[in-house]
RNA sequence: GCCAGUGUGGCGAAAUGGCAGACGCAAGGGACUUAAAAUCCCUCGGGGGCAACUCCGUGUCGGUUCGAGUCCGACCACUGGCACCA
């Protein structure tokens, strides 16, 4: 047979007869498969993208041979980097670049031959979808929840641009290899921040995977504290500290401050000044992963200002310092040396007090940096207080000066949506003289990405460079004003595109809710585990916050969620074209067919953790398949012969035993073990078709593993049933159901330990119960044999695998 | 550096705390064939032994247990993420 022609052939019956279009009537019965979608980029489909959507496509053909009413939608997140600089690399427009891949891309979904319903596609791009991406801004702006703030960017000052962290190589621009410095802009934030901790509670009720849950609540980073107010000296300034340690205030020696801190201009003297400016551009060259490290050395300067211990009034100097994060908490920290290690570092190179206040629970002095938790001393009316009780004791007695309160931290920080380029969705905001921030009405939506755009990089926003885009008209008073000419993060667009699938066409709003409330959560989601921290988090964030202004009814898009493993090049890097290393399925699709291919990637792997590429065995897949397209024709011809064969229980025992391991093993994701499994049923086949056979056995056999393997192979095995004389489809033929009574055997092999060491096998009846299978075993002559005159201690018993006989 | 993973034959991998290496690839040997392809059969972690058999073996070192690839501790190597790649 030609595998690639009857794809074809099945292909283009499935669309003609719209086999797997998702039945609107349904709803109830829906299960909604989502993969993540996929970027357009010059690269097409890589083996990769295959491999997760291919084998989530399995997955779904598994639940709809069960009896699921599939949603399996297909999508393009369009906007992004890459095809704006590919664009100022080749002079292709983004526009262009991308639709011409979507193009391709579509082709290769199709030939792949899964259940997307096409009639739900959907592109970030076009502006009947970033139309409602930009009302997603508009109501987040409504209910508070997008404001703007100064926030530092990566410049490239030769190229006048700011440059995204990929673009920056050790500190250097990738293009000229000038040094990049940090500068601030004012830009749009999501202040995901004011959920931080539903998003942390709700995790606990996911079935997610285990340690993405974990990555989550760390990132969210939720810590119980207090912060404390250091008035200046002066008496006019002061700053606030966050601590978890407030038990330590009184060995408090010295405070920094983050160099973009605004009081640090403000408070350094005269003859600090100079160190101060140098510092802080030093710092402003450091990325923040070097500044995090706790092996960097930790650098600081002294602003000459000192201030005041809230609790006892002491004069603590004030010092500049990289190691604290401006985004973190305050922004400033209390140097306490004895009971930090980062402050006991960053005192014992500048030379400052280390002062103990802690001991451990014996009254003991440890080892310095002291951080454990212990019993206050030398700290006067606390002393002796344990520190959990110490944090919350002068927090509360600050509390009644003003000086301190207990808080809860999150290192979660808001979401930094504006974008100084071209190839992303317009933010929807008219600056006005007289108006001020004036967000575009609703029906003006969408505001349009205008073609012929000028996007070199020359300093300034590719869209402030267009002036009819630019200039336009306040919709409040009517006199002329500018419009933003920043774009919003492409993270916005995939952070609702899972509500707009379901309602894709809908030209009045986003979605229809009731139909919404009906189609999701998302039943499955499949997708790389590097979107732990922020695309899964940012999904969440907006569909509690939609939920919040009214527009679902619903706490968390994705119910269940699993990641698959990446492919990487054939070098065992990640695929790229830089590298060199991408692996096209185009010619395997085009060689083998698309159902080998698929069989291949499901056997050669293990789904969630991938691995290199390597074609070695693709050609003894294709060898299994027409194995089983042998035994298919087999089938046919015996199907009428009726005798009893001595193989009849052997066969049915592995018939049964498969049945049942592969319908654990896709819902897992476990595809590997379930071509093995069908594998073993095609061998036991193999070897019962010699000399006598029951051909209504063997038949049934051979439907059940037809079934089995559509998931995988689903054109070849829609083939196969037909030619079995079954109906169309095999999909809807019904999932086979395991026979326990098949599975049961009268005998089973089981070994017999002799101090945990296997010295024999024996069969043994499996209906004895563990004392039965101890005498039995005890009574053995081999066994009595090898234990020799031994004294028996104690007997383990393991039913259906070992005997453990201590001697 | 921090957070989270991973580490098993020549290779891809399998294994509810219970006989490590299922299922395959590659390799070697054989059958069929004038020959090749295809197909089928056998061997296939390492050491020792003519053999029955025996010892060692899941990144390294320790621990818990009758029993550890699996659980605990320390370490090493690699992968993903670290907030503007998506």
């Amino acid at each position: 047979m030609d595998y690639v022609e009857i794809e074809k052939k099945w292909n283009k019956i499935w669309a003609d007869t719209k086999l797997y279009a998702f039945d609107k009537t349904k709803i109830d019965n829906k299960h909604y498969v989502l993969e993540m979608f996929s970027y357009p980029s010059g690269d097409k489909l890589h083996v990769g993208h295959w491999y997760n959507y291919g084998l989530s496509d399995s997955y779904a053909r598994f639940m709809r041979a069960k009896g699921k009413n599939i949603f399996e939608p297909m999508g393009f997140d369009a906007f992004g980097l890459p095809a704006e600089n590919y664009a100022i690399k080749t002079g292709i427009h983004p526009q262009d670049s991308t639709l011409k891949n979507i193009e391709y891309m579509e082709r290769q979904l199709k030939d792949m031959g899964a259940m997307f319903d096409w009639d739900y596609e959907l592109a970030t791009c076009m502006p009947d979808y970033y139309r409602w991406t930009q009302w997603m801004f508009l109501q987040l702006f409504k209910h508070g929840l997008a404001y703007r703030k100064n926030a530092p960017v990566n410049w490239c000052p030769s190229c006048n641009t700011v440059l995204a962290n990929e673009q920056v190589i050790d500190g250097k621009c990738e293009r000229c290899e000038s040094t990049v410095i940090r500068k601030n802009l004012t830009q749009w934030f999501f202040k995901i921040t004011d959920y931080a901790e539903e998003l942390l509670n709700c995790l606990d009720n996911l079935d997610w995977p285990e340690r993405t849950k974990i990555m989550q609540r760390n990132w969210i980073g939720k810590s119980e504290g207090a912060e404390l107010v250091f008035d200046m000296q002066d008496g006019k300034n002061n700053f606030k500290v966050f601590t978890t340690r407030a038990d330590t205030l009184l060995g408090c020696s010295y405070a920094v401050l983050a160099p973009e801190h605004p009081l640090v201009d403000i408070i350094t003297t005269s003859e600090n000044k100079a160190a101060v400016e140098e510092y802080k551009l030093q710092a402003a060259k450091t990325t923040e992963i070097e500044r995090l490290s706790t092996s960097k050395e930790k650098t600081g300067v002294f602003t000459g200002s000192y201030a005041l211990n809230p609790l006892n009034g002491e004069k603590v100097p004030v010092w500049v310092g990289d190691y604290v994060l401006y985004s973190y908490g305050t922004g400033a920290i209390m140097g306490v040396a004895a009971h930090d290690e980062r402050d006991y570092k960053f005192a014992k190179k500048h030379g400052l007090n280390i002062k103990r206040v802690i001991k451990n629970a014996n009254g003991e002095n440890d080892d310095l940096p002291y951080t454990e938790y212990g019993i206050m001393t030398d700290s006067g009316e606390f002393d002796g207080l344990t520190s959990e009780k110490g944090c919350i004791a002068v927090a509360k007695k600050l509390e009644k000066t003003g000086k301190g309160k207990l808080v809860t931290n999150y290192r979660l920080r808001d979401w930094l949506v504006s974008r100084q380029r071209y190839w992303g969705a317009p933010i929807p905001v008219v600056y006005c003289e007289h108006c001020g921030i004036v967000p575009v009405p609703e029906e003006q939506l969408p505001v349009r990405l205008p073609y012929d755009v000028n996007f070199t990089p020359d300093g300034v926003s590719p869209l402030a460079k267009h002036e009819e885009f630019v200039n336009t008209v306040c919709p409040k008073c009517g006199a002329k004003a500018k419009r933003e000419v920043d774009t919003l993060d492409t993270f916005v667009c995939s952070s609702w595109y899972y509500l707009r699938y379901p309602d894709n066409k809908n030209t009045d709003k986003p979605f229809d809710m009731a139909l919404i409330d009906k189609m999701l959560p998302v039943d499955k989601y499949v997708g790389g585990p590097e979107h732990a921290c922020m695309h899964l988090l940012y999904a969440r964030f907006f569909t509690k916050a939609l939920r919040d202004m009214g527009y679902l009814h619903f706490d968390e898009p994705f119910r269940s969620l699993v990641h698959q493993g990446a492919i990487l090049g054939p070098d065992g890097n990640r695929m790229s074209k830089s590298k060199g290393n991408v692996i096209s399925p185009d010619p395997y699709v085009n060689k083998y067919g698309s159902d080998v291919f698929r069989a291949y990637l499901a056997f050669g792997f293990k789904y969630i953790e991938g691995g290199p590429w390597n074609d070695d065995g693709i050609k003894a897949i294709a060898k299994w398949i027409e194995r089983v397209e042998r035994i298919v024709e087999r089938a046919n011809e015996v199907k009428n012969i009726n005798e009893k064969t001595a193989n009849d229980e052997e066969l049915n025992f592995v018939r049964n035993n498969t049945i049942k391991a592969v319908n654990e093993d896709y819902p897992a994701f476990s595809f590997n073990t379930a071509v093995a499994r069908m594998m073993e049923l095609t061998n036991a086949l193999n070897k019962y078709d010699e000399g006598a056979i029951n051909g209504k056995l063997y038949f049934d056999t051979v439907l059940d593993l037809i079934r089995l393997l559509a998931p995988i192979c689903p054109h070849l095995c829609e083939e196969f049933w037909q030619i079995s004389g079954q109906k169309f489809s095999v999909i809807d033929g019904g999932f086979p159901t395991v026979d326990e009574r098949a599975l049961v055997r009268s005998e089973i092999e089981i070994a017999v330990q002799i101090n945990s060491k296997v010295r024999a096998k024996l069969m043994i009846d499996t209906s004895l119960d563990e004392k039965g299978i101890q005498r039995f075993v005890l009574e053995n002559e081999t066994v009595k044999k090898l234990l020799a005159d031994a004294a028996v201690k104690k007997v383990i018993v393991i039913p259906n695998r070992l005997v453990n006989i201590i001697v």
